[in-house]
DNA sequence: TGATGAACATACTACCGGGTATGTTGTCAA
DNA sequence: TTGACAACATACCCGGTAGTATGTTCATCA
């Protein structure tokens, strides 16, 4: 229990390597990203990384893991609210939108997985791996269901098939991982302003478009 | 001028490589996929590819340009058409979306090559091949920030950013690249129903909130 | 009919990247 | 003090891949 300092030095490292991970991962792809790569951005060797992880499927697969985690740990507090569903939506589609934009290459690297995945690029050793992820990520996008169901019941919410808008909210909501990018002297209003324009836009789709006529 | 039948088959052998190197991007990705992955795909070998293509990024590239020339062909008959914005920005998305749904693999291609662009994941060779076909695809985008404004001047869509904006309803509209699968003995009605969904959600976006409170 | 070239296939090279095997150095515990 | 181990670095192997150099076949045309 004495190397309590020996271990915060090992956490440390291994987040190091994370985050470096993770950056490679989002400027580069999967493939593209080689352990060189990710070692280079640290300043040290492959022999570092494969020291804390065992080959690049499971280096990818804890860039992966954290990126869930820090979504979950943002927004279940919102989760269990009582009460309409549009305000404890709006809180949820808020801390989701605020965390694409502050840990945006670790949620680049679940897009990533997300996409592997999907296109079945994955060898059988990988697919077990994968598999949970998916599944994480999978409770994680129930979070939200619960809640556009009864907004549909209570008459706020307007859409046909759950599953297509479902995925059409989280295409919206998980695209600032794509163009956002940090002003100089931005501050955390800034950001707010930007994540309340992507929610509102979310908002407004799953409104449906009421009286308009095109 | 006796070998029309010449070229229409030196067309032909081309149009199918491009249609399995779209597959191939589609699948695995730019850097994943290799030259021998399109090949067999097609029974064939690299011979054959690199027969007609300089490179991997010139096929990439072809592929690229291939999936713009479809949208504008798509979208163009009704970018010039007179009157409110509403009906021709219905047009214009419901065009787009099919595009999406129809030619996935060219899109996906389209998408990956943007992405690309972004992270600067280029070469200095491949720059401005590349360049050109951002700046493509930004003409293509342009297309559309006109009838946004217009709608705005005209009250139906009501949003701040206009940058944002455009981003969010791109996103939208490009969804379906990546969730959309055609079901077994889908019509196209069917399709034009899924399509329909997306656009409906576009515009509830671009429309804002209205009276609704969070 | 023979020559020419398009449209490929085959064979090869050079390099890169994942993974491993083997040092090296500092730290802590006994 | 020493031995053991964590935390790396170094050196190496090997499979895969972009690109090339060189056949081979077949249609066309002079």
């Amino acid at each position: 229990m004495a190397n309590g300092v020996r271990d915060q030095v090992l956490e440390d490292s291994r987040a190091d390597i994370l985050r470096a991970a993770a950056a490679c991962f989002m400027e580069r792809g999967y493939a593209a990203t080689s352990i060189d790569d990710v070692a280079r951005r640290l300043g040290a060797t492959k022999g570092r990384i494969y020291h804390h992880f065992h080959s690049k499927t499971d280096l990818f697969a804890e860039v992966f893991r954290m990126g869930m985690d820090l979504n979950y740990e943002a927004v279940e507090p919102f989760v269990h609210r009582e009460g309409p569903a549009l305000p404890r939506w709006r809180s949820m589609a808020m801390a989701h939108v605020m965390q694409m934009i502050l840990t945006k290459p670790f949620q680049r690297a679940v897009w990533i997985g997300v996409e592997m995945h999907l296109r079945g690029a994955t060898t059988p050793e990988q697919r077990d791996v994968f598999n949970k992820l998916i599944a994480y990520r999978s409770d994680y996008g129930r979070l939200f269901r619960a809640t556009l169901l009864q907004g549909r019941d209570e008459g706020v919410f307007d859409f046909d098939d759950l599953s297509i808008t479902n995925q059409l909210m989280f295409m919206t909501l998980n695209s600032p991982i794509f163009w956002y990018t940090e002003r100089p002297g931005e501050t955390r209003a800034d950001t707010e302003a930007v994540a309340g324009q992507v929610v509102d836009y979310a908002l407004g789709g799953l409104m449906g478009t009421r009286e308009a006529e095109g």
